[in-house]
DNA sequence: CGTCGTATTGCAAACGTTTGTAATTTTATT
DNA sequence: AATAAAATTACAAACGTTTGCAATACGACG
């Protein structure tokens, strides 16, 4: 491995002067700058990150931790967090966590053993508090994402999931749907509670009863969707419209519907939640409730960004999304 | 932060000693180690991984570069990957090359700076060769995945695109189809090539001509294979059969066909390539050549492990895996 | 030519670990 | 109780940078 001090001995200065040189800091010759700026580059010399962070603190990268770095729905917010980090030239470091239970074990690897210089936490389930408030008490820079937590000193950034339960409710109504069935997401996670909340909250104004028999808890993904909506259909007086927690449950849905012969959305309307990339493939296209999921994924590195670079203020940044609705042919 | 240092003095006992008895090696006595991590767990004692990597010369990370994450082919490598990594307690850091160009930036950035202990790379082009050989020269461990690269010291794992190819368009063969399009993916990569040499290698054997009006170029998204489906359907005669370079295109051939009020398979028979998560779900389910995405990624990290547990061979591990159809209902 | 001011360079400490070896303590043996 | 052997602990260097400060070189000015 070639080493600074290997420059620095070839170029017959001391090796600070070459840190000075290759980092561009003022105060040395330009003659030497260049003259150890191109020997650097001939003898293959790349500084040693980990030594350089040593010493300055900073790793320059931050760290993501998410349940499941592969589903689809992720993919656009990744996106996002990574035209932040590129553009502020940090690294994300993403660790996904399965297990609640890892998750302290994942802050640890990342940011107790200094890894990142901050993180961003996306999805925490409700009773998650004691790790953020640790991290808090740290004075580690961070971000919640799809969560608004409480306490004022924390960042969030999420979408009003209250409002776009209300909104895809409210639009099935304006259909003239009365039995509006919702599968839910899991129940722990806020994001599952506000999108319930809103379908009652709608259902409420237009002064129907709630019928928890139209309500069958999921946990975002295919199979919930597909057996939940099996179940719907049995059950009489059947539903004619469908509100799933997200689209990936609307896709099963939407393939139980088909399997029993019946068509959509002239039998049963469904619409979904998030709009992922898929959701205008299906047959028929899904309607669903959009999130600007690139744009807070963005938002969110940004803002550990520049607390990192601004230094962190007392009060927390709350940006919350207003959700819409994209109009496509399942409902 | 707190220290070892802080550790040993509380505790009463020199750095060195803290340093062993949390690191589980011998030479200290059992008194002392029960002492010192309880005393390290009450004073919230994390070892600093930066300063460990630094005298240990290792990150416990290996590095994953790829051109876009956040593709839906991707996922099941990643969780793979992840499969592996955490078995032998080893941290993945991604990076995305969107542009060729970079990818000597993203190695600097990581593998020159001593980020990582590993590499793998996954999907290069073929042209690229210089930053591959100079990895090979650096003696940094690494894997190249969705490539057979010839030089016998280069570790790879990848599948069989040729008889992917071959296996697709033989199926349709077989089924009777006699004029079967080609919707490729971008030349340049080898994959593309290779299902294309497929494809004409089963042409030939059923003694049926290659008509190069029946190929059209796309670039594995969803787009080109919609604009590719659309110009096949113009032409005439028309092809009754088309097999796309992955599902992705796939997905848009199956939207082209509908839209012109066509039927698939009846009309037209549809085959991709790559069986993602989705293609179960399209209308009508896309038959596919698999490739085992899962076990790909895991066995790409496992190899680069084992590589830095047991000291690079010399010949590379060449591991190649054979695609298989799965049987659904367009085609 | 001496002096001063400024530009450039060098020195050495520091970052928090790990680890080879020396020093010390404990235990065993006689 | 003295000594040898073994177990445990301490010391100090090292990993490759960065950085505050001291030292030196250079140029200008009188």
């Amino acid at each position: 491995m070639i080493t600074i001090k290997d420059v620095a001995k070839r170029v017959g200065v001391s090796p600070s002067v070459v840190s000075r040189a290759l980092n561009n800091r003022y105060g040395v010759k330009e003659s030497t700058r260049e003259k150890i700026v191109r020997v650097a580059k001939e003898m293959g010399y790349y500084p040693n990150a980990v030594a350089r962070s040593l010493v300055t603190r900073r790793t320059a990268t931050i760290g993501v931790m998410m349940a499941d770095l592969s589903e689809p729905y992720y993919t656009q917010i990744i996106k996002g967090m990574e035209f932040s980090a590129s553009k502020t030239g940090y690294t994300l470091l993403f660790s996904n966590s399965y297990e609640s239970l890892e998750k302290s074990k994942v802050l640890e690897k990342m940011v107790y053993a200094e890894r990142v210089d901050g993180v961003v936490i996306v999805g925490s389930n409700i009773e998650e508090q004691e790790y953020i408030l640790k991290l808090v008490e740290r004075k580690v820079p961070f971000v919640l994402l799809e969560r608004d937590f409480a306490d004022p000193r924390i960042n969030c950034v999420y979408v009003d999931n209250l409002y776009g339960g209300y909104l895809a409710t409210n639009y099935l109504l304006n259909k003239g749907h009365t039995r509006i069935a919702h599968i839910s997401g899991k129940i722990g996670f806020q994001v599952a509670l506000d999108r319930l909340e809103g379908y009652k909250r709608a259902l409420r104004e237009a002064g129907l009863p709630f019928d928890e028999k139209l309500v069958i808890t999921g946990n975002f993904v295919w199979q919930d969707g597909y057996a939940a909506m099996k179940q719907l259909l049995r059950s009489r007086p059947r539903c004619t419209a469908v509100f799933t927690a997200n689209d990936t449950t609307a896709f099963g849905a939407l393939q139980a519907i088909t399997e029993s012969g019946l068509s959509v959305p002239e039998d049963i309307a469904v619409i979904g939640f998030d709009d992922l990339e898929f959701s205008s493939l299906t047959n028929p296209p899904l309607t669903t409730v959009h999130q600007p999921r690139y744009e807070m994924g963005k938002e969110a590195v940004r803002i550990v960004t520049s607390l990192l670079q601004q230094g962190a203020s007392e009060k927390g940044v709350k940006l919350c999304y207003r959700p819409k609705i994209i109009v496509r042919r399942s409902a």
